[in-house]
RNA sequence: GGAGGGGUUCCCGAGCGGUCAAAGGGAGCAGACUGUAAAUCUGCCGGCGAGGCCUUCGGAGGUUCGAACCCUCCCCCCUCCA
């Protein structure tokens, strides 16, 4: 039978591993707890958190325990990895909605109930240390000389780097440490960026304990053109629905470069791979119909069934796509044939009548609907002809928009350029 | 603690008394071309119902008709020395 670790292989999760073929043998012949920790840095993750909360996913479905921590004592500190310059440090009361935030949401991708999966955080223990006890017990094992070449810590050597900052590797070795002892924790998995401080959370229990631990990387992903995942012209893609909607998550995937889909389809969805591969073989509308794929796919599992449904529906009637045809991922449960139009899922704004009979201007109406930034973005906008009101293009910047541009449903279809829809509908 | 070099609009990076809302590049947005992709070309890229006004060049004061540019103090970063 195959193990994790074999379907970690084939989707490419894997960048780095302390032992792999130890690992693949623990994985296959083992039930064992593995953890990845977040950082409580907002109140959602991002899109840039989904290649570990898959593998974590992966892990359950494999029968392994898991454990996602949030890290509400680390983040008061801040992990220098990967970053050029010191991070933004948030308030004690900040971190901590974030942490309640960060495990509301999760517990919307990991099954918690079973006691297979735990969410933790380590403000519960690393909140009662004791700076003298923690240099004897676990400072001693770490030498400063091995810790300067670091990756990491080499990177912000010549940019600046303070003591606190210097401290997150033993934090975070220390999490590895305390999970060991508390849950059998033998795998940290997390971002290539974290490699260093997993390796020390490995090296510190193999003194404390004189056991073994492991630790396993997953790629940053970024875009085949080098961009980080989940950064657009609207800022980040956020897991949370309330800050980036269903639709909008389901365009952003709708939305990735033809040389990505392959790639992210194996990231982001559950499709075997043996239909994945078939990507290889599409070109034009065949190639966007696995895009539509990936799209729907990802949506169903931040959203649900139903959001990513709506989301394909709006989508499909926006911009006049065909469905996807049965032959292209017969795993996947995107709807085969077209449905009545329904575009409610794309974002709207409502206008009470009396506003609309009067009329509004263009500009402001593209402000108001966030379409634009500011209203000078949108004169801008306008005037370069990229505003359309129901598909038909804007001719003025301050073109009044009212009630004679209302349809049968009571809406006005806006759109920004070629993609960005937004609805105005009569209150 | 001492000496020197820096902090410029989203990022990099010019500017060093008026012509600076600030060169150039990147990112981003739009138009054309397309496939809701990429590449390419073109335009835009602080705010304001706007050929005018307002707010920006680490912070606070000051000199000047006039300051991102000069002076003073403070904060932060880098390099060398201790």
């Amino acid at each position: 039978m195959k193990s994790v670790y074999d379907t970690f292989v084939e989707r490419g999760f894997i960048e780095q591993v302390t032992d792999g073929k130890l690992v693949r043998k623990l994985l296959r012949e083992n039930q064992v707890a593995c953890y990845v920790g977040f950082d409580p840095t907002a109140t959602s993750l991002h899109i840039g958190s989904l290649v570990p909360i898959m593998a974590l996913m992966y892990m359950r479905r494999y029968g392994h325990r898991t454990i996602a921590l949030i890290g509400g004592g680390t983040g008061l500190i801040g992990d220098p990895s990967g970053k050029t310059q010191m991070r933004q440090v948030l308030s004690q009361e900040q971190i901590q909605y974030n942490v309640q935030c960060l495990k509301k949401q999760l517990s919307n991708y990991l099954e918690l109930g079973d006691g297979r999966t735990i969410l933790l955080d380590n403000a519960d223990w690393l909140g009662d240390l004791k700076y003298i006890e923690f240099l004897r017990d676990i400072g001693r094992y770490f030498s400063v000389n091995k810790m300067l070449t670091a990756e990491s810590y080499r990177l912000r050597l010549e940019k600046g780097l303070n003591f606190v900052e210097f401290n997150y590797m033993l934090l975070q070795a220390y999490d590895f440490l305390y999970l060991f002892k508390n849950h059998d924790c033998v795998l940290q998995m997390g971002g290539n960026d974290q490699w260093g401080n997993m390796l020390a959370g490995a090296d510190l229990i193999r003194r404390v304990e004189g056991k073994m631990a492991y630790s396993m990387t997953f790629p940053l992903i970024t875009t085949s053109l080098g961009h980080k995942m989940g950064k657009t012209e609207k800022g980040t893609i956020w897991l949370d629905p309330v800050l980036t909607s269903p639709y909008e998550y389901y365009q952003y995937w709708a939305n990735t470069d033809d040389h990505d889909v392959e790639r992210f389809l194996a990231f982001f969805t559950f499709l075997p791979m043996e239909e994945v591969r078939q990507v290889k073989s599409l070109t034009d509308a065949r190639l966007n119909m696995a895009k539509a794929v990936l799209a729907f796919e990802a949506t169903k599992i931040a959203h649900g069934e139903k959001a990513a449904l709506a989301a394909w529906k709006a989508s499909i009637e926006a911009f006049h796509v065909k469905p996807v045809d049965a032959d292209i991922f017969p795993s996947s449960t995107i709807p085969r044939i077209r449905e009545a139009g329904d575009i409610s899922a794309i974002p709207f704004l409502e206008k009470s009548r009396l506003e609309l009979e009067k009329g509004v201007p263009a500009f402001k109406l593209f402000h108001e609907t966030h379409l634009c930034g500011s209203q000078s973005e949108a004169r801008r906008l306008l005037s370069q002809g990229g505003g359309y009101v129901n598909n038909r293009q804007i001719e003025t910047f301050d073109k009044k928009i009212g009630l004679e541009h209302v349809n049968d449903h009571s809406e006005i279809l806006l759109r920004k350029g070629k993609k960005n829809y937004f609805i105005v509908k009569v209150k």
